[in-house]
DNA sequence: CGTATAATTGAGATTAGTCAATAACTGTGG
DNA sequence: CCACAGTTATTGACTAATCTCAATTATACG
């Protein structure tokens, strides 16, 4: 349980396989896109430094921001022929590029690392579960407040939460508008469970009602 | 586009390893659990016939079906150690148990079932990026007509779909309550989309509005 | 056929969304 | 370093969607 607002198990494989390629790291600034939907797959990306976003577009406008991904995770993976989504930086970032026939020979070279990529594969789903029980179930505070704890733990900076995505960003991944993100931060802030000083950054004050106020709204009194 | 109401583009890998085990098949009363959440991962099963569905409740009972699996789709893989829900059979059901150890060491042992493996986890990530796309932006109705579109395409019976599981599932699969479920499934017949036979039995007279109204609330005049 | 369960429908409450105004931030140029 | 302008975030008032609670109807099963 609970497991939206927890440090995954420890269970972000750092990705290091022992093939050359490993060794490049390409720097992204900040809004440089890394790749777009719909372009093939030559490349998974494992994340170094800063934070990237994913962005899923509709043709009616809606947005959609499935994912942000931290250092550590990996990008572009599970994804098929063809990328699935835009990719950008938040913030000046570094990735290291995994050529995908690279990792494909090299997996069947070496079940260990196989077996890896599989384990990686779980952690994804499991990600997804988490965040499909805040997008199934989840109240508009709850959601804030699960969002909060997340990036909480997988930048692992303590207790202040830099936020360099935009209100809109986190409402597209939240399932929220901006003015509900807002209002809700605001909320968070009013019951001195949170401390802000600007938008981007927030100083978590009480995490354990913040935890709770991600599980069950009625606890933030 | 629309990929939360198309066929999954033909890559639902029917799965089929050549070592013994994969002989054996299990066949399921209807509502018979086939595994319990933190039960550990002895075996992954690959949906022979039936329908099974995933169940996840929480603390506070909110209750949430990830996801309802169909024939040729494998259940339990990307869980890790433990499973991460409960799995019960809809209806009557056969599955073909593939014991995890045999699998890891039998994708060790061949490449090629690894790289299977691997696209498995690509299917089911994608599909989860359905699902939350629907999760995060669509409105209850676009959700009921994706639902509907997906069980049809997803059981390839034709235009005559049934729903073996309960209003409850659906709602909790959707993230909207039973009677809003209800609702909007009154809404589709109202306007001659569908047509009802009993509440487990759908028949879909106009496929190319239930679309529009899984992609686009409005066009449903 | 009767009873328990499930689904539908209705009325009212609640939550989140929309539209609009204000405030706060960011970055630029003086 | 400050002032300005454009952007982003916050807040408020109101609207619309969904939820909740309750009653009715339909279904399924013994």
């Amino acid at each position: 349980m609970h497991a939206s607002t927890q440090l995954p198990s420890g269970s972000y494989h750092a990705f290091r396989p022992t093939f050359p390629v490993d060794q490049i790291v390409r720097s992204l600034d900040a809004h440089e896109p890394l790749f777009f939907e719909d372009d093939e797959v030559a490349n998974i990306y494992e994340v170094v430094e800063g934070m990237l976003r994913a962005t899923k577009v509709h043709i009616d406008g809606r947005r959609q921001i499935p994912a942000f991904a931290f250092p550590g995770d990996l990008v572009g993976f599970g994804h098929g022929e063809r990328y699935r989504f835009d990719c950008d930086a938040l913030m000046p970032a570094k990735v290291r590029p995994i050529p995908r026939h690279a990792l494909l020979s090299a997996a069947k070279a070496r079940p260990a690392l196989a077996e890896k990529l599989l384990a990686a594969a779980a952690d994804q789903i499991s990600n997804m579960h988490d965040h499909s029980m805040i997008l199934c179930r989840k109240s508009a505070l709850e959601r804030v407040a699960s969002f909060l704890c997340t990036v909480r733990d997988r930048t692992g900076a303590g207790d202040l939460v830099r936020l360099p995505m935009s209100r809109s960003d986190i409402g597209d991944h939240l399932g929220v508008t901006i003015e509900t993100v807002s209002r809700n931060i605001s909320r968070l802030k009013q019951h001195g469970i949170i401390g802000l000083s600007g938008p981007t950054s927030v100083r978590i004050l009480d995490m354990r009602r913040l935890r709770n106020a991600a599980e069950d709204e009625d606890t933030v009194h």
